[in-house]
DNA sequence: ATCTATCATAACCTCAGCGTATGTTACTGT
DNA sequence: ACAGTAACATACGCTGAGGTTATGATAGAT
């Protein structure tokens, strides 16, 4: 790792790099337009180049000066922003959620409003990944998967059924309805195999006591958003987990397809970062979910 | 702007949550751990928020450590990169070359070995950009368009003649030749009208003394260099720079359509950022780069 | 229960980096 | 051409931010 310079040399070059002059990053950074000049001065030294053409005045950035800005404009930005975030947080009452993509769409984003009715004053960050992604740092964690054991305070959210929803203008273009449908000529919307702690529709086939159609068409997607928004275009019939497509369900942009359901060990669960320990906060929105969830 | 923490306690934070415990923190900063201990705990007042949890030993990271570790680490990466550069570049000979992206391709390159071996202990680092695009800062830059007025020490590179040229395979399968071509029924491959500094085809046949022909197929192209490739692909005819292209010519790969050629007082012109004070190194290289292109 | 590793805190010390004052020079207006 | 202003560099003097050593508390392993 190169050893990077002094903070207050790369600061003083900043703030002199964006006003233009020295005598105005004094005045940005409080201090004197002596000691900008001389940050500057021992960063070029270290350096050992120059940042700035002093020939004439004000100075001009040197091309070294430039590259050396835009790093720092972005570094400088990146950090700036983790640290704000940082401040706000402690500043006031923030839980951050994390979870599925697939759950914060369909499940999380819908009931949002009711949620932070339920919490006034409590600031709700929602962090999400797709499925197969790393789970993101936050204060109360959904995830998907098998259940852990050994976790303790983990919650299990939705039921564990699993069956085929699609859009009643897919059904009605291919001739089908709800009650009324061939798997054999439809589309089969699917996460891409990779994605092992899916549900697929062979494993679906089987447990539900079908024999899953040879040749079926299937469409791979590695977002389960992309997928389901692909059955309400009408692309073809995807898998729902109870509970998370239901205000689709509810409004009838899909419709259940009638017949078995399977169900599995899988499903979302949920726990506090800090388990019994967690903020009051964090403890009461992980069992407000954990209500509308189950 | 936000204010942003102490760097030592972001460069003992980023190191601390790199190692694990604060104790190799302070190994890799050479300071005592009690200095670790210190800026990470003012750093997290000044934040507001804990970022480790240090009810366990050694201490596990806070999501908020998570957060500010995540930006820390890309932040310093781009500072550390450009700071790298610059030290390498201070302490070798470096020389960087800003030039159009089209001159880069097609005369640069296939003469950068001759170049190399000319200043052996010379690194040559080479920037380039699309027409249109802002010139990138460099030791030395070459540009396309007009010459300028009081710019002093630029030098014009390459003829000033613009003709067009083919594949011959293109031209085969037309069913002409160089010296028996039809504009009418070729494709004209073209820079995007809004590159306005280039010259284009029907300033083309304006100044050959020819009449465009009407309803002439155009392809138009936001990059010389695809441009030229699509000509070798036999997509078309293009207009050439006097030696631009001339590696191509000479292998064959393109060939000049006979007939007349414009002038234009349009042309690619280099200079030293430094003029006269720019180092021996960037000298040399303008007068040997000046030498082979005209 | 014992030992080791790790982090926190207290007491003390110092020099990195600051401010004020001044010199030099580019730049602008008349 | 000259005067005035703005901008950067350098010299001198000063101090408090942040370091070290020593010690206490506690988690973690055996």
């Amino acid at each position: 790792m190169e050893r990077l310079p002094s903070f207050s040399g790369l600061t003083a070059f900043y703030a002199a790099a964006r006003h233009g002059t020295l005598t105005a990053a004094a005045q940005e950074l409080n201090v004197s337009q002596p000691a900008v000049s001389r940050r500057i001065a021992a960063l070029e030294a270290d350096l050992g180049c120059a940042l700035f053409d002093r020939s004439r005045k004000p100075v001009r950035m040197t091309p070294q000066g430039k590259d050396l800005l835009q790093a720092l404009h972005s570094g400088f930005g990146q950090i700036e922003a983790s640290v704000a975030r940082l401040r706000q947080s402690a500043q006031g009452r923030v839980v951050t959620v994390s979870a599925p993509a697939g759950f914060v769409a369909f499940w999380l984003i819908p009931r949002l409003g009711a949620l932070e009715d339920a919490f006034p004053g409590v600031t709700i960050r929602i962090l999400s990944q797709e499925y197969g992604e790393a789970i993101r740092p936050g204060d109360l964690l959904i995830r998907f998967g098998l259940p852990e054991t050994g976790a303790g305070q983990e919650l299990r959210l939705l039921g564990d059924e699993v069956f085929p929803v699609a859009s009643p203008l897919y059904l009605a273009r291919l001739g089908m309805a709800a009650d009324q449908h061939d798997f054999a000529r439809m589309t089969l919307l699917t996460m891409e195999a990779a994605r092992s702690q899916w549900h697929d529709w062979p494993s679906w086939f089987q447990e539900a006591g079908l024999a899953m159609p040879p040749g079926a068409r299937a469409l791979d997607f590695n977002s389960y958003a992309m997928l389901v928004n692909a059955a309400l275009a009408g692309q073809g019939v995807c898998l729902a987990w109870g509970g998370v497509l239901d205000s689709f369900l509810d409004t009838g942009a899909l419709v259940r397809l009638q017949g078995p359901s399977a169900s599995s060990a899988r499903g979302y669960f949920a726990s506090a970062r800090d388990g019994l320990a967690a903020g009051r906060d964090v403890r009461d929105i992980l069992a407000w979910i954990a209500e509308k969830a189950t």
